[in-house]
DNA sequence: AATATTATTTAGACTGACCTAAATAATAAA
DNA sequence: TTTATTATTTAGGTCAGTCTAAATAATATT
């Protein structure tokens, strides 16, 4: 039906409409996917004639309702595969990405249906990102940064903002797991530090750049 | 590291030398793609400066040892993929070659291992076809046609060399499922139908074109 | 052996997805 | 408010993978 490319532009239109507000600029996407801008412009113009996304010249880009049903059910398809990957083979969180951004392109319905319920209905991802369901419905996530708790908040452990196989090691490392009850002990005013204490009972102490990174529930 | 087109095509070769024998003429070739014969001997010029087949002008092409590697391996993919389908998600085996032949083409060493471990090993795919290991080697299936058997000869059906979901369909409906022992209780000399003497003490007559699709083993 | 048929290759063109370089528009700085 | 910088678009090209039409080679028929 659509492109590998197609959709990949979709998925990234998606994602810069969420973080940044209404329209995208070319710019932006062309970043974000690694194109050049020129190319992006290209890519565009083809895209509104299909009806994927609305475009007008110098005033940016964003999805069309049919977009984003496609860019939500790639989402979906990735998040879904992401599930099986770790749940089922057994890869750990940070080895899944590359490899479901190859499997969400699978082009089946059925596929995704079957592959849903082997899984039990999973909410989230392996990294608490919220599976949105075949109508593309989301439950929005009520999580809040671990940065805008105060010491002597606490909270519960349900998704990262960095995505990055670094920045999941760190938290294997530090023995950090999506779940966790994490306790915040104290807030370092010079350097804003947080000492968080784990139901382990073990504290540890991240820097802002970490609690700025994860978010907690509650 | 190869594209999918270039995957198909070497896939196809495997599978026409396979059948065929030793090289294979871009006329087959291009009919088996379905693809005109022009962009065939394009497509063999390039690969052969890529060393994945051996092609010389006007006399056919066949893989590299380098071809016939990526092309074994693809196979492996695909069965893999197809005991998954049908093991795990529920798929029936008439349902299953299309969404291998998307599948196959991840790129992957390790999701094939994990796979192939989640699966327990399996060394055939839900159509009886065997699945080669990681090194590329086969099991040779020593099985022969069932309409090379006399009456009073039986054997157990292992697999199929009609792979359209019509033909899998027809076997569900008179209940022939992979395993099953047959016994040939009489061949008709006017039409060469069989009919045959099943496990479960059922008898049932199927045609010559029927006999000469079914793999059954010794 | 000459002719007709079929298979294969070459020539030239197209589409999708990209690129670079140049032109134009929008925004920021002086 | 000019001028400089940055963003965007246009123009023209490339590459992979396909096509059609025409040329050539191989095979089959008469
Ligand atoms: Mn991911
Ligand atoms: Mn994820
Ligand atoms: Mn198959
Ligand atoms: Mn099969």
């Amino acid at each position: 039906m659509h492109s590998f490319t197609e959709e990949n532009y979709l998925k990234a239109i998606y994602k810069l409409q969420e973080a940044n507000g209404e329209t995208v600029a070319p710019s932006e996407l062309a970043k974000a996917l690694a194109i050049n801008a020129a190319s992006v412009t290209d890519m565009m113009k083809k895209m509104a004639q299909k009806k994927l996304i609305l475009y007008q010249k110098m005033k940016g880009v964003k999805l069309s309702e049919k977009g984003r049903q496609v860019a939500i059910s790639i989402i979906r398809n990735h998040r879904l595969w992401e599930v099986f990957l770790v749940d089922k083979l057994g890869f750990r969180w940070d080895e899944v990405h590359d490899l479901a951004e190859q499997l969400e392109h699978i082009q089946s319905e059925t596929l995704i249906h079957k592959l849903d319920a082997y899984l039990g209905h999973p909410k989230t991802d392996p990294h608490g990102d919220p599976i949105p369901d075949a109508n593309g419905v989301f439950v929005k996530s009520k999580s809040v940064l671990l940065s805008s708790i105060n010491a002597g908040g606490h909270g519960k452990f349900t998704g990262v903002t960095d995505h990055s196989p670094a920045f999941l090691n760190y938290l294997d490392k530090v023995g950090l797991a999506l779940g966790d009850a994490i306790k915040v002990a104290q807030v370092e005013e010079f350097d804003k530090s947080y000492t968080l204490l784990l139901k382990t009972k073990k504290e540890i102490t991240v820097s802002f750049k970490v609690a700025n990174s994860l978010l907690v529930s509650g």
